[in-house]
RNA sequence: GGGGGCGUAGUUCAGUUUGGUUAGAACGCUGCCCUGUCACGGCAGAGGUCGCCGGUUCGAGUCCGGUCGUCCCCGCCA
């Protein structure tokens, strides 16, 4: 007989009852009567029960016995009375009496209970996270993490694209965020940095002639971290293809998403062709760029309105060169004063001034701005905004953009206020047309809108002709829920309108070549015009779980300082490897020591 | 770097508004009882520098100042 096991834990059924089986498994719970005893045995498949009686030699043994402890049981299989048959359980018609025990690995008094779903406090859950995985939740979405990488592999190489692995030890990219450094042992001074993407090298191996491209491709970016952005690490599903149009793109990521959300997960995909939005468009109805079109409560421009308006706060954002911008919540004038009252302090919670309102009651206009309002403003209203009775409108005014993003997250409150946000829904769409270029405010500059390596809309020519301001470049951004999952773009594979690019941008022909001297070298000696993508992993992952927060589905993350609770990183060296990296210089590494504020480490 | 929430037993929390005897509950832990449970049940017990430092007060978990930790957000994220 097998050491360890004749059988898993989840697979005994009715048809086993008298085979004498072997089962390995931790102690999920015990129920100790004194005159019996069951343990519920656990593995990754399921879960047994086990009764051992009084009299046999291993009773005082098993009933001490700490839950989480692993053992070996060795037993005839029995068919429950019916009485006590368990139709919770799959295994639930049968029993195990234990013949043999045998303690592998006794536990210790746990930190957490594994055998109930509770909340713990995440710096406990994080230094014991071996443990904290064995609770079904984290578990369950560690699998389906799995499951979503094995679906990614099996949609992108059925579609033609060949999976690649790109270096983890490369060069500090000049551009982004914050590199991790790691020092060079053969020459000091010098460091590898960790790749933020895999960005230029996917672009050089379309350049290699490998037509489609795709890697789950590891992203290190110091940065600070939130809810759904791990600090440290995290995975890109890093997409791109040569001789391709937008268009081209955009169909083989719908045909992904639409695969991976409707095979993992049971949200409703709204459009599987994925509504596209102008930039512009997207900040003036929804004040971000990533919209959450589950729900409506656009914005719409009451700017023309309120122009000779006797109400100065609007009249006075109008003449300033900004905007009046109005919410139809359709049916939200039924809401209690407290509603109003409670939607303002939200606004005023995000540096708003206020919030004013108008309740569309009995055929009048109500609400503290109401009187303010001539008879053509209040037809202008309702014509702009198809408001009718039972309606409330909402406004921001102010500087445009400035307003429009204020008035944006109103829309999000709203929604969440009105509970007009159908959580099962999935709601994808292409935010297009973003700017190439933004005007820097501090600095008095023009500089690139997103990255550098984007292909300008109308070419060399726009850049020649148009004002910078005005032109667009071919970047797209894919936004579910509200949630930016990616952005991409068609690349500018040609070298003279990088240089105009740039130039633009404020950086002379040098600064191109010294910064992006393999694009440079590469896109001289033949490269396909291309384009790509690269859907966060991590975020998608998040959404199929239905998770909020992105630590829930990760199976070692860092905590929010960027720890490693369970490993203890970050952590100082021995004197011996900072001798590596410091040429031998004994000196050099007291003075390392000294200089260096001594951060503690994780404990 | 900045803002907000939270910090009381191993854990989840009550108590803080209005300062006043020995700081409670549940789960977990330890011991005892219990032969059909499946979140088994019953009895008993251990477990607390109320995050830390200082202040006000006859008296501080409770009020004040500072500080630390943690989570969320802003900055940052080509």
């Amino acid at each position: 007989m097998h050491p360890y096991r004749t059988h898993t834990c989840g697979e005994l059924r009715k048809n086993h009852v008298d085979q004498t089986v072997k089962l390995s498994g931790w102690v999920h719970r015990k129920r100790d009567h004194g005159g019996v005893l069951f343990i519920d045995l656990r593995d990754f498949y399921g879960l047994a029960q086990a009764v051992v009686h009084p009299d046999r030699a291993f009773f005082d043994e098993a009933s001490r016995v700490r839950p989480e402890s692993v053992i070996t049981i060795t037993g005839q299989v029995v068919a429950r009375t019916p009485e006590t048959v368990n139709s919770e359980l799959p295994t639930g018609e049968i029993e195990v009496t234990v013949e043999e025990f045998k303690v592998d690995s006794a536990a210790d008094a746990l930190p957490f209970p594994v055998n109930q779903e509770l909340e713990y406090p995440e710096d406990t859950r994080l230094t014991y996270r071996f443990l904290d995985l064995r609770h079904e939740r984290l578990r369950d979405n560690i699998l389906l993490r799995s499951r979503t990488a094995q679906l990614t592999r099996e949609y992108m190489t059925g579609r033609g694209f060949i999976e690649f692995h790109t270096p983890i030890l490369t060069s500090s990219s000049p551009e982004g965020a914050r590199d991790y450094l790691v020092p060079s042992r053969l020459y000091p001074g010098h460091f590898y940095a960790l790749p933020q993407a895999p960005q230029q090298f996917k672009q050089l191996l379309m350049t290699s002639g490998f037509d489609k491209y795709f890697q789950i491709a590891p992203c290190f970016r110091d940065e600070d971290s939130r809810a759904d952005r791990s600090p440290g690490e995290f995975y890109q599903i890093d997409i791109e293809m040569s001789y391709i149009t937008q268009d081209d793109l955009f169909v083989e990521i719908e045909g992904l998403m639409v695969r991976l959300f409707t095979e993992l997960s049971n949200r409703k995909i709204v459009a599987e062709t994925f509504p596209r939005i102008p930039y512009r468009e997207a900040m003036e109805k929804f004040g971000t760029d990533k919209p959450d079109i589950r729900f409506g409560l656009e914005m719409a421009d009451v700017s023309d309105v309120f122009r000779e308006s006797e109400f100065k706060v609007f009249r006075g954002a109008v003449e300033k060169g900004g905007a009046v911008k109005v919410i139809n919540a359709s049916g939200a004038a039924e809401q209690s004063r407290k509603f109003f009252d409670d939607a303002e302090a939200f606004a005023k919670s995000e540096g708003a001034k206020g919030l004013a309102w108008i309740a569309l009651r009995d055929g009048e206009m109500k609400g503290p701005v109401a009187k303010f309002l001539s008879e053509t403003e209040r037809q202008g209203l309702i014509s702009a905004t198809n408001a009718k009775d039972g309606d409330a409108l909402f406004f921001g005014a102010g500087p445009r953009d400035e307003t429009n993003q204020l008035l944006g997250r109103v829309r999000v409150y709203l929604g969440n206020a009105l509970n007009l946000i159908d959580e099962n829904l999935a709601a994808f769409c292409w935010v297009v047309d973003f700017p190439m270029f933004e005007w820097n405010p501090d600095e008095k500059k023009v500089e690139f809108s997103h990255n550098p390596f984007s292909m300008p809309q109308g070419g060399l020519e726009a850049l020649e002709t148009q004002d910078p301001l005005d032109v667009l470049a071919l970047q797209y951004d894919v936004v579910c829920n509200g949630v930016e999952l990616s952005s991409g773009a068609i690349r500018n594979h040609r070298p003279d309108i990088m240089v105009k690019a740039f130039e633009i941008a404020g950086y002379d022909r040098a600064t191109v070549e010294n910064k992006f001297p393999a694009l440079w070298k590469a896109f001289h000696y033949g490269a396909p015009p291309h384009g790509g993508i690269a859907p966060g992993f991590d975020r998608i992952v998040m959404l199929l779980a239905g998770e909020p927060n992105i630590r829930e589905i990760i199976a070692f993350p860092l905590n929010q300082r960027a720890q490693d609770l369970l490993m203890g990183a970050p952590s100082m060296v021995d004197d011996r490897q900072l001798l590596d990296i410091l040429g031998n210089n004994k000196r050099l590494v007291e003075e390392f020591k000294k200089a260096l504020t001594q951060k503690p480490s994780v404990e």
